[in-house]
DNA sequence: CCCAAATGTGAGGAATCCTTCAGGTTTCAG
DNA sequence: CTGAAACCTGAAGGATTCCTCACATTTGGG
């Protein structure tokens, strides 16, 4: 991996705001057409700045990426930590509802980019910060699986995990994407968490 | 999109195999290097031939890349229709099992070229041929709920079968990527199974 | 064996793209 | 106001890639 930290950081407002345009531009131009044909004059020209300017604060083009992929995934982390942090003993079929409703709402922070980033970036490029994303949420299920292991109807956790894991990924990633008119009621979450529920528990 | 169709058809054997040659190296430049890497010389080299000799039997890049898509696509397809084909008026437990199996099966075949192609294609590059293989997934389990609509849980028809499609998709690509150990039994088979029948039957 | 058609070769042109750098403009502390 | 630091500019160097084309080799029917 090549050199990633700025060169350069900005002290004076002027630059802040610069770098922020920089960042947006990147996302736009990386939703709009893809990693390929997101070029660095293009972002540099979408963000109304030289080229120049950008390699002031970005050392290379994968910097850039770095930096965008870290903010989206912190702002989705955010989320999914807020709602995490209020359901201490809650029952398993009211747990399951809030962290499926948690993944809706975090994927929903900006869909395009997110799809972007997951099926657009060649999967070299996909950085710590997103696949960490996912690893934080197989843990999660785990230590959840863990705590209700008397209730579940399976005594393989590995696999449960696994299982849950994928689906509620893939159907939150996928509604967000190809179906937003799924989003508008309380119906989605509803068959998801049934669909979890009366599969882990006896 | 430009231009697709070889420029010249193989007549003798010995172009043929260039041919197969040609794609055989395609799909081993693509899975090593992934998309950005593959270039046509990489390519070329791989083969045994030259860069000239590829651009005889695909116009450019792209076509080559369709070529190797329709092919993989159509090793799947032909997997998928052979076990739809010996379900005749199975259970809706027998029929979802015989899916979930065809599934990974199909996944199996060739699992570092799919996820090549699925994630590491840019996404205006996955052509019909694959996105094919999920709209006729998603067309059969649509005729399957109707078919058996009244034992359902639920009369969202067009809700479930999203559920259900992009679930056995996500599963049965994930496993055979992440979890080749779950492969060996009939274990996952019967999670996924019953995953999808206690959330689908009353 | 012979030759026209089929097949194969690879250096290099044209087009991009990432990145640099020499020199300009703006800001702000003193 | 002034000068040094911060910030910005954009032409162009160096590298890479797709694809062509003039020419060489191989094949198979007559």
């Amino acid at each position: 991996m090549t050199q990633l930290d700025p060169r350069r950081k900005p002290r004076q407002s002027r630059s802040r705001a610069t770098v922020d345009a920089i960042l947006q531009a990147t996302a736009q131009v990386l939703v709009r057409d893809g990693y390929q044909k997101a070029t660095t004059n293009r972002i540099a020209e979408r963000a109304g700045v030289s080229v120049g300017t950008l390699y002031q604060y970005f050392p290379n083009k994968d910097a850039l990426v770095v930096a965008l992929c870290e903010q989206h995934s912190d702002e989705m982390m955010t989320l999914l930590s807020a709602s995490i942090a209020e359901l201490q003993d809650a029952t398993a079929e009211r747990a399951t509802r809030v962290i499926v409703r948690a993944m809706l709402q975090a994927h929903a922070v900006n869909p395009e980019l997110h799809e972007a980033i997951i099926s657009n970036l060649p999967k070299e490029k996909q950085f710590e910060q997103i696949l960490a994303v996912n690893a934080q949420a197989e843990a999660m299920v785990r230590v959840f699986l863990e705590h209700h292991r008397e209730r579940l109807a399976t005594d393989n956790i590995d696999m449960a995990a696994f299982i849950v894991v994928n689906t509620v990924e893939a159907l939150t990633h996928a509604a967000v994407i190809e179906r937003p008119d799924f989003l508008g009621t309380e119906e989605l979450v509803d068959e998801i968490t049934r669909l979890i529920c009366r599969y882990l528990l006896k």
